[in-house]
DNA sequence: AACTATTTATAAGA
DNA sequence: TTCTTATAAATAGTT
């Protein structure tokens, strides 16, 4: 279809083959959009010519992956199959990893225990058992940990009580004279007076109850 | 090109498509393999008619997946790499809900307990607690069932052993006679006998122990 | 890039 | 489907 009939091998003289190129190439891709349209057909068309530059045709409607799913089931030839058969198998192991522990789970919440026997009925109880024991265990170090807490704010109530009472003493006797004459004696409760400068406060004289039922962290 | 022109649009008669589909289908195969020799390109071709059949060209030389690593990077689509990327973030969400079933079987078997709250412990605790009745429930079912079974066998005991005596009373008052005269006074108990036809046993006549702690299943 | 002679593709008919 | 053929469309070589 030219002034000459050309025979079908590489053409040779490089501009004329650059310039075939680029009108057969829009030929192409101009038949493929046609076939589309007067057929209802599904086309993926990809050129590359020597230039590097790419030229596709996607039928609209479609898309590459679409095509390639269709390619790769017919041909059976894997394209990127075979690398992702190896994270599918990944999925299916931590799925299946995933499956036992929810059972364990349910079991451990008391669910779905109809089908087990007596034995495995036992063993889980012992679980059970050992897992509370733990928490009682970690809870009576919270309890302990909150008399301590409690006995040392008793301790430095009662320090800070006597110090008040004695400067209460120094103050009636001195009236009004120097009232920071023996403050070095107690060091480590006097120390914030120092800075507060006989700010008032309140003390706390009652033991606190150990408290057992709300967040101490 | 053909004996008229035709408008560039879908074909209603369906015939008609699909014979333009083979003829054009062809036609653009043809194309696809003289541009690939006059013009060293590298051709993809994909068509998929509207029965399902794929036709396909790949210029020689070239692959698949040659062109499609091209395209990927010309047009920065992802073909592969997207389902990969699906793939991957599907395995992070598993096995992150993984982990917290992981955290949380330790935490019901009291292990890794040191960071929870005393608030967290609490519901651990409850938690297990209700595992625990569950599973109680369920063995007092188990040992219901038990005692059910055992007064089963022991009324069948007593009965055995009722005939057995009679049958000796009736054996030594006719000394070698007719053994058989009254069997069929009590129908279940002395069918077995009836195939057994005397054979030596023993009687069980102590009530049976509870059996808590084999398997019964 | 435009032109155009010619080849090629193909629409319609058999 | 396939063949035929008139005609449309593509394009090789030219400008």
């Amino acid at each position: 279809m030219g002034r000459g009939k050309i025979e079908i091998k590489r053409i040779e003289n490089s501009s004329n083959r650059q310039v075939t190129y680029s009108k057969r190439r829009n030929g192409i891709i101009k038949k493929a959009k046609e076939i589309t349209v007067l057929c209802d057909a599904k086309v993926s068309l990809i050129i590359l010519g020597s230039s590097g530059k790419m030229y596709e045709f996607i039928s609209p409607g479609t898309t590459m992956i679409d095509i390639l799913d269709v390619y790769q089931k017919a041909t059976g030839k894997k394209l990127w199959d075979a690398k992702h058969e190896h994270l599918s198998n990944e999925i299916d192991r931590i799925k299946k990893e995933n499956d036992s522990m929810q059972i364990e789970l349910r079991h451990l919440n008391g669910e779905d225990i109809q089908s087990l026997s007596h034995k495995e009925l036992m063993l889980l109880e012992h679980s059970l058992e050992k897992g509370i024991a733990c928490i009682k265990d970690k809870q009576s170090e919270f309890v302990k940990m909150a008399r301590k807490r409690e006995e040392m704010l008793e301790d430095e109530n009662k320090q800070l009580l006597y110090e008040l009472h004695r400067r209460e003493a120094v103050a009636a006797a001195n009236c009004g004279g120097d009232v920071y004459h023996h403050q070095q004696q107690q060091q480590r409760v006097v120390s914030d007076y120092q800075t507060h400068q006989m700010m008032p406060f309140t003390f706390r004289v009652q033991p606190m109850q150990p408290n057992l039922h709300g967040s101490i962290n």
